[in-house]
DNA sequence: CAAAATTAAATTGCTCACAATACAATTACT
DNA sequence: AGTAATTGTATTGTGAGCAATTTAATTTTG
């Protein structure tokens, strides 16, 4: 290929994930709207649902640090983020007694309940892409193993 | 797949494109800045450089709108933007005398002249992903036909 | 032709992502 | 113990992306 082949938009792999992300917010968008969430909100929610058993909200607290490493964003991004959803009162953020540095996180009552409101979401998004569950998982695959080499370098 | 299973992280498309599209960013963020250059900047310039004869830098011009529907940005993105490549005398911006309404961007010489030192950044990137050429273009379609599918619900 | 509707850009306000910096708490080292 | 290095979080500043609104120019239409 020539390099002014190489230059155009519509060769260009990374221009279709980032308009195709941009594409996947807005699908969310919507959706997310009626929980009073943004996507990357959605995303702490998700990390801090999973460690919480519904039926009794306990909650294993993890911390901003644990947070960050999960979603691969910084402190910078994550502090007014958590703040935010701190005063819509679906989290609390509280102080380590054991290290004072440390940030935990942990869901209210109304965090937990919220996630009630989420299930159905993954199957809508699924339902958007028009893709058959092998094709999803094949993709998957593809894009993990994309990450892990591109992280590595 | 249980509830619980389609909101964990790792089963989320929409994650991994989120994730991967943050991360080609990190890649090209340093090669960028070595022009100066933002990647939705770069995107901008990479339209302009399409119309653009490097050896005599004739450029047809192109309006904001159609910029905006080349890569999928409103003007209150673009607006902005085309200031900043202004201020670097990348770029002019010209109200169009039979349009009033529209304004035609087009490059200066120094914004032509910059393409040279953006050659050698696709091939740089596609090292980056670790890709054989059949994998980047399978991907590529995979991606087109997604995208196509979810710009049309 | 005049009023209404549409269009193209720009502006405002909000959130995100991230570099850079600051700061306090903790750990390592001598 | 006392200094240095590291760690976890917060803050500041910049550039996106986008919804909503505004303004001016153009087109439609009655």
């Amino acid at each position: 290929m020539s390099n002014d082949e190489n230059l155009k938009l519509e060769n260009q792999l990374c221009f279709q994930l980032y308009s195709l992300t941009k594409l996947m917010n807005r699908h969310y968008s919507p959706v997310l709207k009626k929980l009073g969430l943004t996507y990357s909100q959605y995303l702490v929610m998700l990390v801090l649902w999973e460690n919480t058993n519904t039926t009794n909200n306990i909650t294993a607290a993890i911390s901003v640090k644990q947070l960050g490493e999960r979603l691969d964003l910084d402190s910078g991004t994550l502090s007014p983020l958590l703040k935010r959803l701190e005063k819509q009162a679906l989290l609390c953020r509280i102080r380590s007694s054991g290290d004072e540095r440390s940030v935990e996180i942990k869901l209210t009552d109304s965090g937990c309940q919220l996630k009630a409101q989420a299930q159905d979401i993954p199957a809508y998004m699924f339902s958007v892409t028009g893709m058959s569950l092998d094709e999803l998982q094949a993709m998957n695959s593809q894009l993990d193993s994309l990450l892990t080499t591109m992280n590595t370098k």
